[in-house]
DNA sequence: GCTTGTCCTGACGTCGGCGTCAACGTCTAA
DNA sequence: TTAGACGTTGACGCCGACGTCAGGACAAGC
């Protein structure tokens, strides 16, 4: 299989392909006599785990454990201690940010009360304001 | 007040502040005679007014509208409709990307769960690993 | 006159994950 | 034989919010 095929039956760009394999994570099986990638069947497995984990937030470094596992040989891609490890952190990372986003998600619910408490200023922004203006 | 002391007591860097102004967003009071930028005390309020809406995940652009706010002479950054506007659209961005995080969160557990219950395969990664090598 | 301190503008670097283009080689069907 | 579909490498572009450097100007104090 070539890097086009690959690609399409990957659902992924040629360009996203070789990405991976300058990071070193998905190195082609060989190469062709006129210097082509050739991709075993076992390629598509390793990009579908990429883009599932990428699907989940990782960033692609934290997807290599996982790859290689399975380029090990493994079953699944989180056979693995290390696989299993990011997922932990993984965890521990979306738990951290949901709390930060909940704390800016209630402070920002508790400004937006407190504002739309207040008697609304005259002409002040917004073409949609049904005040009408001050003064004058 | 000059670009120096600004950037002290706000708390940021004179780049910072030659970035916002560049944004459009801060753009200094006046210009002494050799070119330099002079600021009034309230610039001090406006730059108080987009890190706090920084910290809570804003990007430059979403500020605008308290600032402008601000700038208009009115009592708060949240006094004019256009930044309550923001609030609200900013609150469920939050709650969509919260939702979003629990989802792969949930879903990562799952899989941590599922990992885990599996036997542990033989010299998978991991130099913490307590189980022996397999075959031999 | 020299150093020190503050200021100016302009421009490139950073990070991640590619998109996109250039310029070229290779293989295949008409 | 030639067009066109595929492949190669290399390099720049993008986004956001600045950091950092280059190169220069100006004022105060010694």
């Amino acid at each position: 299989m070539r890097i086009g095929e690959l690609a399409e039956r990957a659902g992924v760009s040629t360009r996203t392909l070789r990405y991976y394999e300058s990071r070193g994570l998905l190195p082609a099986a060989d190469r062709g006599a006129n210097g082509h990638r050739v991709y075993g069947d076992d390629a598509l497995r390793l990009v579908a785990q990429i883009r599932t984990l990428q699907d989940f937030g990782f960033e692609l470094e934290d997807t290599r454990p996982f790859v290689e596992c399975l380029r090990a040989g493994h079953p699944a891609g989180d056979s693995c201690p290390d696989a299993r490890a990011v997922y932990r952190r993984k965890i521990a990372e979306l738990d951290g940010l949901m709390a930060e986003l909940r704390s800016a998600r209630d402070h920002l619910t508790a400004q937006l009360a407190r504002a739309e408490a207040l008697p609304p200023p005259c002409g002040a922004g917004g073409s949609d304001t049904d005040v009408p203006l001050c003064g004058g």
